[in-house]
DNA sequence: CGGGTCGGGTCAAAGGTCCA
DNA sequence: TTGGACCTTTGACCCGACCC
């Protein structure tokens, strides 16, 4: 409050008031701008016309009326007015570097707040994604989603190894992009494209009841999408199996990050922790308040990475495909499947997500966050009322063969 | 901006004597602010980015040029800056609670946006400010010590800080590589840059006697290593502590494997798991023979790789900074950080590498298995007779201290 | 006890975005 | 493309604790 001296231009909203008017045209001054009392019009037009030089010409004779009704009918004396009542053009700055989605930490309570302060930024947020990709994902969200329907001349034609083998397509029509055949043989066929979507009925983690049926159920479309891989099959069977047992749970995680399905703290204590059971004290790994927090952030951040279908397809091969794991009889061949997965994604960020050049990596070293929450305690949580009976191999083994 | 109205943008009322310039803009300064001599503009800046943990982009290569007229243009260099000149971020205190000064009249949308714009205030406090301040009065001494040495010719003319500035410099001999500077900043200076070269004395893994000394010395260099990236120092004190604490064992690990270090299993078992002490049963995590294994396992994965000197530097950073770690008080820095350190390596594997295509994924890919031994257990293996009187955070921070 | 320094905060007036 | 309603950022200026 430094100008304390003048009239102070409070601009009450509804009422008529001291309005306070723009000196050029005698609308509602929103402040002083460039020196002047003046409408947000005028601040605007006098700013775009200083800063990119425009030259106006009159039609007329320089001497058009300018007032609110007829601000825009004559750039050329809406300007030379701004001057007469000594709008200061060196007040105009350069422009700047257009404003970056600025985002903090948005977690926890903080999303909120911002959700509810800035609602239209989400949608720029989209929109200039949508922009941005217009070129590039769209025509690449068609062929995934129609490639079941569309053979793909050379690629598609029957279920065995064969077609995953190039992953990056030299012949590729637009020069080195995705595979399509990879692309559409680890996206599930049924898959939508869009988040947000639920594709699942009947699965509902919230509710405790629902608990361990939605987890198997969730949990076996994960083992029916490991087997829509067709070169999955290219490996040694024990060497399937071992993947499977090692990497479920992490595609567990990612599949629950992706279908969006909550994850809800109360719900999982009750399912898994709280309820003492004497068997539970003898076994090492107890699932408690912990672990359930760490899954919950875990899945928010997977989530705030904004990930869409496509990277979580090769992601969740990426995962599956782990050449480290202990006892592999094909270490290599695994090794080869991880590279195509990896190298898959690298590519398709590349062409979809051209503005963010560190994407690919941010997405590769999100991964070991999905250990953070061991498998032991990913079974407790959500699959404890049907492993009573059932071990957790025995139940992957029998998804696997019917899946 | 309130003298842009009338009165020339030009503040230089009575340019009377030497007026001292901000070290980051060259603007006039109003005084030392978080330890530089800034003027008001840089002040405010640097406060709010750091108060909201802001990461900026910058839209060009990160070496835009900073003066009175372009400082807005990009404010990731703007801050980039602010941090080359040694601003320090722990000197920025919490936000308050709004000034308590009698209020008059706002109107309701005021107060509204108002309320909702601070909403953290009223906690902290003195507690949290005296512990904050601690750290910042201690800097202030040392500047007011070597200000008289430094008669401001350019910016810093002793300290060695300016080295790692650009990361990606375009006056890079070959075009667009990596920076040398950046490769030589995070590889400590003495390092050799062949491969199989053991770079320190008297370490040799191999015999049980020196097992515990080599390992000390390792960890040192290692502590050192991180103390010779200049980034580092941008992060709150806390957050160094805490990506230290997180991150020293894999950093350890990679070390061993990055040298070439033997890691026999018969001298970890003696040294490590086998020797049953009384209070050894106690503890939880005991070190077996399949821990010991799946170390060996994992160093000779890496040394399998190939992987040379400049990727080992880059990967330690990218282990270094990890962004969800629980804690962070500035995560969205931390997660900048580690964005410069994997896309420069995977900037220099695309023009060091260029036949392997998936070289930079592997490499990322690789890194989860450092977590496959626990830290507590490199500790007992490597630590144990070091550490029967030292937690190892006291033993990390105090060679942080004297590295 | 006054003046300088450097934390804090304030808010006018710059900036920007985006639909009509 | 331009206009203009609406939101964010900047920075000159003020307050106050603390130290000479």
């Amino acid at each position: 409050m430094s100008e304390t001296d003048s009239i102070a231009p409070r601009r009450g909203k509804a009422e008529a008031k001291q309005t306070v008017l723009c000196k050029v045209c005698g609308d509602r001054a929103s402040g002083k701008h460039y020196g002047v009392l003046t409408c947000d019009g005028c601040r605007g037009f006098f700013k775009r016309s200083i800063r990119r030089d425009l030259a106006y010409q009159c039609k007329e004779s320089n001497s058009c009326p300018i007032d609110v009704a007829r601000r825009n009918q004559c750039q050329a004396c809406r300007l030379k007015k701004c001057f007469e009542v000594r709008m200061n053009r060196d007040a105009v700055q350069h422009e700047r570097a257009p404003r970056t989605n600025q985002y903090k930490h948005c977690t926890n309570e903080e999303i909120r707040s911002k959700t509810l302060k800035r609602k239209q930024v989400n949608f720029e947020h989209s929109n200039q994604d949508i922009a941005t990709n217009a070129t590039h994902v769209a025509p690449k969200k068609e062929k995934v989603l129609d490639s079941p329907t569309t053979p793909e001349p050379g690629y598609y034609g029957n279920s065995p190894p064969r077609f995953l083998v190039g992953y990056v397509t030299p012949e590729s029509p637009k020069g080195g992009t995705v595979s399509v055949a990879m692309t559409a043989a680890i996206t599930p066929p049924h898959t939508p494209q869009h988040r947000q979507q639920m594709p699942f009925q009947m699965i509902y983690l919230g509710s405790p009841e629902m608990l361990h049926e939605s987890a198997v159920r969730i949990l076996f479309m994960t083992v029916k999408w490991v087997r829509n891989i067709p070169t999955f099959f290219e490996l040694p069977f024990r060497d399937q199996a071992i993947l499977l047992e090692e990497g479920w749970s992490e595609l567990f995680i990612l599949s629950i990050a992706q279908w969006n399905l909550p994850v809800e703290i109360s719900t999982l204590m009750a399912a898994a922790g709280v309820s003492p059971q004497p068997n539970e004290s003898v076994e090492r790994v107890i699932c408690g308040m912990a672990e359930i927090k760490a899954l919950k952030n875990i899945v928010e951040r997977f989530r705030a990475a904004d990930i869409d279908q496509t990277e979580y397809a090769c992601l969740k091969a990426v995962v599956l495909f782990k050449p480290g794991t202990r006892g592999l009889r094909a270490p290599h061949h695994v090794e080869q499947l991880q590279d195509q997965a990896q190298s898959m994604l690298g590519e398709y960020d590349r062409q979809s997500y051209p503005s963010q050049q560190v994407r690919f990596g941010r997405l590769l070293l999100m991964l070991p966050a999905l250990k953070e929450v061991s498998s032991k305690c990913i079974e407790q949580m959500f699959f404890r009322g049907t492993l009573d009976t059932i071990p957790m191999e025995r139940l992957l083994s029998d998804m696997f063969k019917s899946a």
